[in-house]
RNA sequence: AGCGAGGUAGGGUAGCUAGGAGUACCCGCCGGGCUCAUAACCCGGAGACCGGUGGUUCAAAUCCACCCCUCGCUACCA
């Protein structure tokens, strides 16, 4: 029995346009991970889509003036362009506001109602009279009964930054209109019984312990040991699905909760019997990709809803929890609305080069830094100088001399070399460490250069020593199509162009790398990316 | 304030789970080599009181305690 895996990646809150800091920290390790078991021949589909619901993405289509709908659909049309510019290999990228979804939100959540494990909790919401609706406590403004500043907001004050209960707010505005009617009433909200599902929980954190980074094994433990809390599931909003229970019609279930069963919703949308086989399947592996933020949702609540509804769907068997990317002068997960996005990041310089680059530097562990002389050294030092450089000296001098060029064999040195890196480079893949991954591609590059420089193929190729010749740039354009295959899911195009040198010209495959070399001769120079100047830093300064 | 993560040569990282001479990688710097190649490549070298203090130990970057600094989460903004 083969395994069978789903991939995941976190889905993109589309109010803004995804920043670097979102694609670095899921949706790009999830295609990393995902291409290499394309390569490695492992059956899987990888899933993702827009989160379209929520407070943020009603407000902002009230102020473009369009029905929400229209607005979430636009900018899901506009994410999902950008994320397959940056060459994000989905098998479907869908969105959570489509029938689908909802059918699945639906029976997800009948089933917990049925199980015992929805109860109601009353709060006190403020509602504007002018608007005739709820207002989030965010969106209360006025003056802090602390500092009399007049920053205060629902939840903190921007003056003195006391967290601050909206109702203490001394002459509360609503921010959507305006004005001052608010009053705060009474509602009652339904709610996932997380205390009630507490076992199921603990043992599900218990099993997945070996699978899940430091950081998100010790805020899930804290998160469990604090005591589980009810999590509301439903809001007195009109944008969202409508709650399939009495007395609660008039409210839609909360962005989060109708997001996670999106992973769902959305499968099922791309191919309701497929998604039957992969979520029901016993043999199934989840894997999950998301950013730190992320983690309670991923391994309590969500999780949570999964055993509550005894539906047999699998439950996460992997949580690869990514760090922020920091960048102490540019702007990227951190403020909102104004950074650098994929969009705007893409006018600064191709996908490869950020695929790579990010890559490069994937906060696997720790909060990273990315600054313009990184991106600056790491595209011109490592793709261009190292990579790319090694695949054009290679081609063009075996391209040149190709009448010397006997034989297509690796020497044993090399060719065990080649094995065990490549050895490396799958286990990285295995237990997920992209960033190591590709540090073996440039392990190779390095090595290439190393033996051109060691065995000066030009000097044998003056003197007409063909078997020479042939010992070094054979073992050498080993190297090269192992470096494209293994490039590949980081720089799929550039990768692929490598290899179009050893006549494949399909996605590859492991296994290709078993065939015999294939070495076609090219007079044209190989121009595999290009380096970045004045110009790109320009731009990128222009996003400070 | 609580919780979590981090502080390792000028910059960016790995090493810490299972202690063993500061061990490694990339960039930068200095010196040399090469000229097939994208002014690229190769070799050698300098450069670190491993945040601080104390402790355990024959031995600590690694384990323990306390302290300092950075970041994140604790918000009805997924």
């Amino acid at each position: 029995m083969g395994r069978r895996i789903i991939v995941t990646s976190a889905l993109p809150y589309i109010n803004g346009m995804p920043h670097l800091g979102n694609l670095v920290g899921s949706i790009l390790p999830a295609d990393l991970y995902s291409r290499y078991l394309k390569m490695a021949g492992i059956e899987h589909i990888f899933i993702c889509g827009s989160d379209q619901h929520g407070t943020p993405i009603e407000l902002s289509a009230i102020r473009n003036n369009i029905g929400p709908e229209k607005f979430a659909d636009m900018m899901h049309a506009r994410t999902k362009r950008a994320l397959e510019e940056m060459e994000c290999d989905f098998t479907y990228y869908g969105k959570t506001h489509t029938e689908e979804n909802k059918k699945a939100v639906y029976k997800l959540f009948e089933a917990l109602d049925r199980n015992g494990y929805i109860c109601s909790e009353e709060a006190v919401q403020a509602y504007c009279n002018f608007d005739k609706r709820f207002v989030p406590d965010r969106m209360i403004e006025g003056r802090c009964p602390y500092c009399a500043g007049t920053h205060a907001r629902g939840d903190q004050c921007d003056d003195c930054g006391k967290l601050l209960d909206p109702q203490e707010i001394i002459n509360p505005k609503c921010s959507i209109c305006g004005k001052n009617e608010i009053e705060f009433r009474s509602t009652t909200n339904l709610a996932l019984d997380l205390p009630k599902l507490s076992d199921g929980i603990v043992g599900f954190v218990d099993r997945i312990k070996g699978n899940i980074s430091k950081n998100a094994l010790n805020k899930t433990t804290s998160f469990v040991e604090l005591g589980l809390k009810p999590r509301q599931i439903t809001r007195d909003l009109k944008w969202g699905f409508t709650v399939p229970k009495k007395g609660f019609e008039d409210k839609v279930f909360y962005v989060w909760f109708d997001a996670v069963i999106g992973y769902i919703g959305i499968t099922n949308e791309w191919s309701a019997k497929e998604s039957e086989a992969y979520w029901m399947g016993s043999d199934t592996e989840l894997v999950q990709f998301m950013g730190k933020d992320n983690i309670e949702f991923h391994t309590v609540i969500w999780p949570g809803i999964l055993i509550g509804a005894r539906q047999g769907y699998a439950l996460p068997a992997r949580i690869m929890v990514y760090e922020y990317l920091n960048s102490g002068k540019m702007k990227f997960s951190k403020s909102r609305g104004n950074g650098l996005n994929i969009e705007n990041a893409l006018e600064v310089m191709g996908a490869e080069q950020w695929r790579f680059v990010l890559s490069y530097l994937m906060p696997e562990t720790s909060d990273t830094e990315l600054s313009e002389d990184l991106i600056f050294e790491i595209v011109n030092k490592i793709m261009n100088d190292k990579i790319g450089n090694l695949i054009n000296r290679a081609i063009v001098i075996s391209s040149r001399n190709k009448t010397l060029l006997v034989g297509e064999s690796v020497s044993t040195e090399i060719g065990n070399k080649l094995r065990t890196v490549l050895d490396g480079y799958v286990r990285n893949f295995e237990n997920v460490k992209m960033r190591e991954s590709l540090r073996c591609v440039v392990e190779l590059a390095d090595l290439g250069n190393e033996i051109m420089s060691a065995k000066m193929p030009w000097e044998l190729a003056k003197c007409n020593d063909a078997e020479g010749f042939s010992a070094v740039m054979n073992d050498v354009l080993h190297i090269c199509k192992y470096v494209g295959v293994m490039l590949w899911p980081y720089a799929p195009k550039a990768g692929s162009m490598i290899l179009q040198n050893f006549g494949i010209k399909i996605e590859p495959q492991f296994g290709m790398l078993e065939d015999s070399l294939g070495f076609i001769p090219n007079n044209e120079p190989v121009q595999l990316f290009s380096k970045i100047g004045d110009k790109e830093r320009d731009a990128l300064m222009g996003f400070r």
